[in-house]
Formats: structure tokens, sequence, C-alpha cells
DNA sequence: ACTCTGCCTCAAGACGTT
DNA sequence: TTGAGGCAGAGT
DNA sequence: AACGTCC
């Protein structure tokens, strides 16, 4: 998945574009996140379906704690292109993909129920979630896309986020694609070229273009069809049937669905309680605060996205836009952060 | 010399306690 | 399972 | 920092 070795790319050549952060340096901040990626993650850390589920409610929250007003973006179905290499991931696994899809399904099922009760958006993707996220923070709906791969500034994704989770200070690596595209001399239609030579998900590479050649050939063909006129041929064979401008298209072109309107509401304390703990089996200790602390700041459901949509505690629309969930209690496990800041400062 | 590839290994979440 | 880092070897 | 637990 991801853009092969691009991170490493950027490191190398444009380490200008990269800037090192922490989570704090990020309140108020809206960001989108892709959910499968986030599910995957935990989902590959504990074999446990429901400690996944855990790891998705601690991590909200952490959002949550911060002001950071997340944004959850699932996938919608999934391009063509991509068609052959999920192909490939799920028969490498064993799984037939129509066993996949479904298991899938009742996985997300789960997950949307969770961030509903946590008053937070999610909102379905067109298609790759990856490239609705980065037309949402071109466009300016959200500020940020946190994502471990690096699809997002192919697919003009101009702030990307990565290890937005970690623990320790500087850790938080922020990806100007604007920065980048000034340093490397050149413009998100070349760089897309670029990507898809590095290795994309959506089709071939030239076998032999490594990101140091492949990065010079660019800024100096400026285009695959130029690369292709001035590399030999016979030691670098374009693939049959080379889907390139498929891809080419998939990234420059965008979802092409608006931006929804975005809200966040107080997380349902109540059915949060019951959903993790009655229907999950979670230990209540894990979930819920043990008082009734303080109505925490930064849950104040009057700010919204500045793209538009005023309030409305409404809730609903069951065909997968915006859900949400009014109550005024607080949300666990703020009373115990309470009291550890008190005690740190 | 530099670049790309393949093969290997490892770790991957978040929390609390010590 | 995937991705990232280290090291071998073959290719340009 | 390292480790054990979460279910």
């Amino acid at each position: 998945m991801g853009i092969t070795k691009l991170a490493d790319l950027i490191r190398g050549d444009a380490p200008g574009s990269i800037t090192y952060k922490e989570i704090g340096d990020y309140t108020g901040k809206i960001i989108a996140l892709d959910t499968s990626i986030i599910v995957n993650q935990f989902r590959s850390a504990v074999p446990n379906l429901t400690l996944s589920l855990l790891g998705v409610f601690y991590r909200t929250l952490t959002f949550l704690e911060h002001d950071i007003k997340p944004v959850f973006v699932f996938d919608g179905d999934p391009p063509e292109q991509k068609r052959a290499v999920l192909e490939k991931r799920a028969q490498s696994a064993g799984w037939s993909s129509s066993q996949r899809s479904h298991t899938v399904s009742s996985k997300t099922r789960e997950v949307l129920r969770l961030l509903q009760l946590l008053g937070v958006p999610c909102v379905q993707a067109p298609g790759d979630a990856e490239a609705f996220c980065a037309q949402l923070v071109r466009s300016g709906a959200v500020d940020a896309v946190a994502s471990e791969d690096m699809d997002t500034l192919a697919f003009g994704g101009t702030v990307l986020l990565r290890q937005l989770n970690a623990k320790r200070v500087s850790e938080v690596t922020e990806y100007s694609l604007p920065k980048l595209l000034e340093i490397l001399q050149l413009t998100q239609k070349e760089f897309v070229d670029l990507c898809i030579l590095l290795g994309c998900d959506y089709c071939d590479k030239i076998a032999g273009l490594g990101p140091s050649r492949a990065l010079k050939l660019i800024q100096q063909h400026r285009t695959i069809e130029d690369v292709m006129l001035n590399i030999n041929r016979k030691t670098h064979p374009v693939p049959v049937g080379w889907q390139y401008q498929a891809a080419r298209r998939l990234f420059l072109d965008s979802p092409g669905s608006e931006p929804p309107p975005l809200q966040w509401s107080e997380p349902n304390e109540k059915e949060l309680v019951n959903f993790l703990c009655q229907e999950k089996h979670l230990r209540e200790e894990k979930v819920t605060k043990d008082g009734d602390g303080g109505v925490r700041q930064n849950l104040s459901p009057q700010e919204e996205g500045e793209r538009g949509e005023k309030k409305g505690r409404r809730q609903t629309d069951e065909s997968g836009r915006i859900l949400s969930c009014d109550t005024e209690k607080t949300v666990c496990r703020s009373r115990r952060i309470h009291r550890q800041k008190a005690t740190e400062d």
C-alpha cells in the first residue's frame, strides 16, 4: 500500500518539506483519518477484535482530549484499477474476496457504531478513502490528513501527518505538499508521474527504476511519456499493457463528491458504556469514569467546520453521512486525565 | 561508485504497574 | 499479514 | 524502560 519508498525519497531529497511536531500542536484543528488504516493497525497489533475496538476508542479519546476534531473517512467502492491488487492480497491471505468484504463490513459496522457514539463525524468516500481525505484537506474542509501511507500526497493532499498518535514529543511528522513540490521543482502532475514510477497500488512499475533514477528522470523529462523515450527499453522494459494513464487519472481527478457537512457532538456516554460493556463485555472501569467529572471544554458542539453547515444538533442519515449523538455527559477517562494534569502541573 | 532488488528479521496498540 | 531497516549481490 | 494485561 502507498507509494513505494516515497517517504525515503522525501527524507533524502526534500527534508525541508518535513516538520516535526507533537500532537498538542494540532489543538483546534480538523483532521481527516482513513478509517481502514486505523482499524487494520489495531487488527494486526492485537489478535482480538474487541480489543481493536478498544484501541479505536482510546485513540479517538486522545484526539478529543487534545481538542482535535477528527473526521473518520470510510472506504467506498474501490476503483477498478485497485481491484487487481486487492484480489492478489486476498488470495495470498487465503481468503476469497467475497468472504473478505463481508467480514470487513461487519467489522466496520461496529467501528462506525462506536464512532457515532463518540460523537465524531463519519463520512463515506465515493471511492478510495485516501483520495477523499486528500480532497478534504485540499478544499480546506479539514486542516490535515493523518495517515500512515503516502498516497495522500499523490492525491493532492496538502498536509499529511504521520505518527500522529506518537507518545513522545517531536515524533509527529508533517509533510507539506506545496513545499515538497517547490523543493523538488515539480508540478503536481509531474509528481504524480514520479509516484507511478516509484510504484503505487494502481499499476505496475518499470523494473530497474528505483527512487533515485525515477526522480532524476522526471525532473529532466517531466512526463512518463518522455521518460519512456529516454531510457533503454532493453534494460528497462515497459510493462506490457501498462495502465499508467489510468493510474494518473485516478490520482489527478477529484472524487467529485462534495465535502459533507461535518458536525461534532458530545459522546453519548450512556450508550457508549452499554455498547462496550454490555455488548462487548469490556470491563467497565476501562470505559467509564468514576464520578461525574467536569464537562470538557474541548467538546463544545457549537464549533464546527468552517466550511459551512451551521448548527443542528440533529442526527442522522442512515446512508452513511454524518451521524451524531447528543449528550450532556462527559466522556470517561476525562476525570483521570484532569487529575493527571493537575498533579503534573 | 551508485542504484536497484531480494532476502532476511522484526514489530506492529494503548494502558497501568513496577 | 504488511512495512521498514540492514545487508548481500547483480546490474548500470 | 520493561513488562503484563486487555478479552
